[in-house]
DNA sequence: AATTATTGTTGACAATTGTAAACTTAAATA
DNA sequence: TATTTAAGTTTACAATTGTCAACAATAATT
């Protein structure tokens, strides 16, 4: 039973995951230190997230020496998609679009990453409809909306 | 104090703003009747999401006879971009362009959307830098990473 | 070996969320 | 008018989350 879910990861656990991931592992000590000059976390509170990050199998740790040390079991993009899909799934279907909208005129984005996102556009472009229906009505309902 | 704020919707209560949005208010009946058609909450249940949405200011009420009429103070697009941003905000600001490669890829989009879409892009592209650093470890620190 | 420091484990507590029963009030109908 | 019914209000309770302190175990130092 209970797979692994990036999307049951809460906010703070999240802060740390973001730290595990970038340093590949990292001890309680590190991850400790390293939270503390974003976070005026106690010590204590930080160890009671790594536990529950361990409990939620979003980590494993392997002893070395007095110490463990802690690995993500899923890759950061990966958990991100997660996360981000989960969301979308559970907004307004025709107003997404707006969203990204939103979301891309204010990110910073990579020349590489705009290329792909162009050739991904042009690609859906031609069947595209021209407009997405509202559903957040019940389907039996589902009239006009918005 | 305690400004409007769509952030602080748990999604339970998304569920039912959905229906207040769409219908452009409704009455805790009608918000009752088009719940359970998705989902087999109880009346007590949605009654007391309905409270709690009042309560957290995303809902006004206007008595009309008996009953009220629950109205939304926000926009769903509005409260949809906060929540978006929101989470954005917290994510590895390296890997967001392919966060929204994969959202672009498995959404449904019109081609009005499409064609805003690819306009910013345009524009962005050719202030764009080849890569955008990875954010998640605290800026003192901030090697190289990923 | 005794003491100290480091790391890990337990237990706690308040706030939020999902979930709902019970109770109250006011309107509609018998 | 007495009774039923539809709304709205109060109370509740378990699970999750943010926050910690206290305690235990183990390694490092004196």
């Amino acid at each position: 039973m209970s797979e692994i879910n990036a999307t049951k990861m809460s906010p703070a656990e999240w802060e740390l995951m973001r730290i595990i991931w970038t340093k590949k592992g990292a001890s309680s000590s590190e991850v400790i230190e390293l939270m503390q000059e974003k976070r005026s976390w106690t010590e204590s509170t930080i160890k009671t997230l790594l536990r529950r990050l361990v409990s939620k199998k979003m980590l494993t740790t392997h002893k070395d020496g007095r110490k463990f040390i802690y690995h993500p079991t899923i890759k950061e993009k990966d958990a991100m998609n997660e996360t981000v899909s989960e969301l979308f799934e559970h907004l307004c279907n025709m107003k997404k679009g707006q969203v990204i909208i939103n979301l891309l005129s204010k990110l910073e984005l990579s020349k590489n990453d705009i290329q792909k996102m162009q050739e991904i556009l042009v690609k859906k472009e031609q069947f595209a409809p021209k407009m997405v229906s509202c559903d957040c009505l019940p389907k039996e309902i589902k009239d006009g909306c918005c």
